[in-house]
DNA sequence: TGCCCTCTGGCAGTGACTGCCTATACTGAA
DNA sequence: TTCAGTATAGGCAGTCACTGCCAGAGGGCA
């Protein structure tokens, strides 16, 4: 493991985030214009003036090079610590919220077009459903009592979905809403639960 | 797509059937002795006395030789109406009780040789995972009205989440319980939400 | 400046997966 | 029973994601 502490940047380090920058939105634009399957690492790495192994110790599989996000690490790991407290829900609605908050608009520019892209793509999908249920693993694993409680695994479990529901439903929807109101609704169903049909058939 | 009604088996179809069994059969026992990723495609076909294209054909994917349940489509597809209805939970957990009961001991028993494979290994836990998405996909797709209406995608996914997380429980625990017992108290949470902290740490 | 050491690049290999074509087995009618 | 017609399995060769291994280039620090 890395470290928890937030280190000294690093020169090195900045090269290598410099590079992942480059990579991806090389990736990006090839992705767009030629399709996911019809472009191969190769291509990539050249546009990007990497190697392909470099590709691979950067991003570890051609999805993730959709599915990375600088950020990542940052927002996804204090969630850890909600599931433990006492009103879960309302701990991630805030720090999705405060999470949302702090991007700009070029950020959301960036995941639009990645999502846009993951869900033109069966195989970048999955990637994604994979990579938020390691996340969910790791939750799990962090609440060290509950971490083997059915309860828990299926809070969590659920959550993913739910999470993953809303983006779906954000992006086929043509991100027309804001993506935090469609997380915030997700959270309502799940705090509120699915017995009453009509909490499913109208919205609040 | 196939067809929706019970045509004649259809002799030829049988031996598919008979075939598949075998592979599975054989994948299983080299799986389990050698591990998912020391055994070869190739290896699997000759030990069930057929070619490598066969397996794929029939397959799809090395992780499907450990996915893939006869039954599926039987018990899935049922599924499909239930999340139209009124009471989806309770038609759920109905449609989920008839299922287990029309189990018998040697399907049980096939299906704990499958799922603690799934659980020893990342990979084809991955492909359950995205398994279970081009079910919930299908599922959402097959609810005309509501298909893109956000909360179908939430509850559904949350659903697919839910169960993924017993069914993961349910292994993690050594198989104690019964999986029915697992499914319905994840149907039981996701009725009744997360809103009390107390639901979910204390068992009903 | 010089030593250490981590990181990048190239190489070669593995194995999952996929068209394409031929042989073969099944199906339905003469 | 036999003969078309059709679906299906086998074999071949190819693609490409992904992975160790080793040598060289470049930062980090004295």
């Amino acid at each position: 493991m890395d470290s928890d502490a937030a280190e000294p940047p690093g020169l090195q380090a900045r090269k290598k985030l410099a590079a992942m920058h480059r990579i991806q939105d090389a990736a990006l634009d090839l992705f767009e214009e030629r399709g996911f399957d019809d472009v191969a690492i190769e291509t990539v790495a050249a546009a990007a003036e990497v190697s392909p192994r470099t590709v691979y110790r950067y991003f570890g599989s051609k999805e993730m090079l959709v599915i990375w996000d600088e950020e990542d690490e940052f927002t996804l790991s204090p969630l850890t610590d909600q599931f433990a407290g006492a009103d879960p829900i309302g701990a991630l609605r805030e720090a999705l919220r405060a999470g949302f908050a702090a991007m700009s608009d070029a950020d959301l520019r960036l995941i639009r077009r990645r999502v846009a892209l993951i869900y033109r793509h069966p195989a970048i999908e999955a990637a994604l459903i994979l990579h938020a249920y390691e996340k969910s693993r790791a939750i799990v694993a962090a609440v060290p009592e509950r971490g083997d409680r059915l309860e828990t695994q299926v809070f969590v479990h659920a959550f993913i979905g739910g999470a993953l529901g809303a983006i779906r439903h954000w992006c086929l929807n043509g991100f027309a809403e804001h993506p935090y109101e469609c997380i915030d609704r997700a959270l309502t169903l799940l705090e509120h639960g699915f017995t009453d049909p009509r909490k499913r058939a109208t919205p609040p």
